[in-house]
DNA sequence: ATAAAGTAGTTTATATTATAAACCAAACAA
DNA sequence: TTGTTTGGTTTATAATATAAACTACTTTAT
């Protein structure tokens, strides 16, 4: 009955990132910590979680003087977003 | 843009919980547990944040010689979880 | 030139949560 | 009567989230 949530994607920052990621083809570090309203450790860690589980690229390079770090999400990320999604309907009874 | 996820309903077996009372009248340790799959000590731990939340009301009692747990939501609990649910809304993209 | 403040993060420490393991008391079954 | 099941609780440990402190540099003001 009640199927699995993805602990990757089961955490508010982390959801919240992917959820941003979804519908943009990137964003930087800051965009991000502004869309979602997260500390700067707490958004380079979770990051790194999404990363490691391959959810999302990072490419970190100089702009100018000023270091960048732009994530994207990939076709893996967007298949555990969706899956996740319809598990959580189970949960809080759409569809 | 993304507001703040009740922590105490964003817990995958918490909300499993809460979604099952949600539909039901009430329910009893043991129906639950089957329902959710959970173990009893992760169970028995989380029927206490619901109860200490006062988004569930707990009910200990014999029937005949056996112990039995019941457990029903409240007001507060229907709030919190119509709330927790517009809000996820804001992540997942409907509505 | 240098001090103060800002940018863009990372690392580390701590608090919170989830989970598992051990335990308890009684009932039931062989 | 010895083991097994029911219906849980308590305690210990693992995992997670969050905050605080720190690094490394740039920009601005004095």
């Amino acid at each position: 009955m009640y199927r699995k949530l993805n602990p990757i994607l089961h955490s508010q920052l982390r959801l919240a990132v992917i959820s941003l990621l979804i519908n943009v083809k990137d964003a930087d570090f800051t965009y991000i910590k502004e869309k979602t309203g997260a500390t700067s450790g707490n958004l380079s860690v979770q990051i790194d979680k999404l990363s490691e589980a391959d959810y999302i690229t990072v490419n970190k390079f100089f702009k100018g003087k000023k270091p960048k770090t732009v994530c994207k999400i990939t076709k893996n990320g967007i298949k555990a977003f969706e899956e996740y999604v319809n598990n959580l309907k189970n949960y809080i009874g759409i569809g």
